[in-house]
DNA sequence: ATGAAAGCGCTAACAC
DNA sequence: GTGTTAGCGCTTTCAT
């Protein structure tokens, strides 16, 4: 037995395809009157009995909207990633989208086979991506995260770190002269690596001389930086302070060195990047720099694509800052015992 | 300027569109010999040129397949869920198959909205789901997780805790008396709330008397589980051991025990319900009841029901067993100083 | 070796 | 007030 079709619908009611699709929008139809309530009843009725459900694909062909909103998270475990989610999921309650996660996929590959009505990038680091994007966008309304990356057809999304990330690089070295930093490797591989070289910048501000046994690059997600985290501190010599280039690492620097029976931050001090809720409400408290707000106004300019018709392609900044917490705070404190 | 179509291509190529279709599906055609190599390279060369890109939703309504299988997880944030999510990935990578995420929200009205080869749903415990479960299956291969549902129409993804949480609750009361348990305000009200059981269940058994100020039921997510736990431990005469009904429960409780400076297990004991990746990997690592290989063999399962035309719809069970590491350990430790 | 054409389920002009 | 009908972009059978 197949799926029914409005036609299996106007069967049953005994009207048109027409009538079934007009009472089934809800709408009062453009010219004329409108459907009487008699009629609009049975089709309910007729639906209702054969079990009716619209094909969602025959519908987007039609109109070529899908009210879908995909959200391309390249590291789903990051607490910036399920931030992101959360906020969206949120702000899209009341405008009938449904958001969709593609999840730790190639989203190069992946969105060719599924298109939605607004797309959010949220790294799109590699060379080319630029001719990439511009091509989708004329599809798919595009918003792209990304610190390089000229609007072009599509939104940029943009964090304006400023000198937050030097701030911060300046609070451990105030305190630390045994500075690591942990880090992607793949971040290391990209021409300019912002946050890589904030550190590189902070030591030499510092007159810290690089010691190749303080950069720490680990694969994949927050195991390998864990595995990295615990190598960085088993060393003989180890770091009395940590830059991770993101919240999720910075938390994995952490578990690892209470693992190891350090405090943090006492025996050593963490910062990360991203300002996440997850790093702000962790034992001890994450520093952090980041934007202010980021999510919730992400999330409603990502609805305001799905839905506005205009397409004034924009760049959004956000501002960042040091936010001082417990991971690394303003004056030394003992440690624990 | 519109989105360029097959039509577009064929024009371009100066062949039909059914040629152009053929050389894009790479299919060598089923009767004949198949498409002269100039003519799809020509082809080829076209959609290049024009920037095609294949419209999924015709294809859809065409073939009735999306290539697509959704994940409807309703706690991103749980490590369990991303669990499941690592493992689909890891899966569909060769199956052509790409993962979508519908997270954190009500699949009930969300699944009207997007049709997937294969709907996995992680949860549906509500009075008539059964109903509208089965209806679903009309349409799609629907494979659910739930303790209580039967098979019909769809796969059911069974754990079968068996004698596992009381192991965990007799583990705990072997050393403990003050034994708690933290759990969602959610999850108290479904008929029969099996975890909470177990944990009644474990005080009778060990003839200890149930206490209210020992049940801290929480709101929401792991926020909510954190600051639950918080007050769970900040009263007068604080529980020495906890039983959380979830992994990431456990999690927030322990971060919330270093948040008041309490030692795991030293001075509460802490054991979960999942034993998921990230339980194992935290520090201290995780007593977590669970079944084994959980998520390799979920995600084999869903890539198989979206690829396999067959449908022969089974129960697939999962035997739990108690896994007991650091945050509740077999033998009792000093506390730390 | 290639093209013509039907039709998937749906919506929206337009006709009655 | 309701029905007819033309497609949306694509695949696939059947002719040529």
């Amino acid at each position: 037995m197949s799926r029914p079709t409005i036609k299996t619908v106007a069967a049953e009611a005994g009207v048109s395809t027409a009538t079934v699709s007009y009472v089934l929008a809800g709408r009062t139809r453009s010219n004329g009157s409108g459907i009487s309530p008699s009629t609009a009843e049975r089709v309910q009725a007729a639906a209702q009995k054969v079990g009716y459900r619209p094909n969602q694909a025959a519908r987007t062909i039609r109109t070529g909207k899908s009210n879908l909103m995909m959200l391309s998270l390249t590291m789903l475990s990051d607490p910036w990633s399920l931030s992101v989610s959360k906020a969206v999921g949120a702000a899209v309650a009341s405008a009938g989208i449904t958001p969709m996660i593609l999840a730790d996929t190639d989203w190069r590959t992946a969105i060719k086979r599924q298109s939605a009505d607004v797309i959010f990038i949220d790294a799109a680091a590699q060379v080319g991506d630029a001719e990439l994007l511009a091509e989708l966008a004329r599809t798919s309304r595009l918003v792209v995260f990304s610190e390089t990356l000229e609007p072009n057809g599509f939104d940029v999304i943009r964090s304006v770190a400023g000198g937050s990330m030097d701030a911060a690089m300046d609070h451990l070295t105030a305190q630390h002269t045994k500075v690591a930093c942990l880090t992607s490797r793949g971040s290391l591989q990209v021409p300019t690596p912002k946050r890589y070289g904030a550190y590189l910048a902070g030591l030499r501000r510092a007159g810290i001389s690089f010691r190749e046994d303080y950069v720490a690059p680990f694969e994949g997600d927050e195991f390998g930086a864990y595995e990295a985290a615990v190598a960085l501190l088993s060393q003989p010599d180890p770091p009395t302070a940590i830059f991770a280039t993101s919240d999720f690492v910075a938390m994995a620097a952490i578990n690892a060195a209470q693992r190891l029976k350090l405090s943090v931050p006492g025996d050593v001090a963490v910062v990360g990047v991203g300002n996440t809720l997850q790093g702000e409400a962790m034992e001890p408290s994450l520093s952090s720099v980041g934007p202010v707000d980021f999510f919730n106004r992400l999330a409603q300019f990502l609805v305001e694509r799905a839905t506005d018709g205009s397409a004034p392609h924009q760049v959004l900044e956000f501002p960042w800052q040091l936010f001082v917490r417990d991971s690394a705070p303003r004056t030394p404190i003992p440690i624990d015992h």
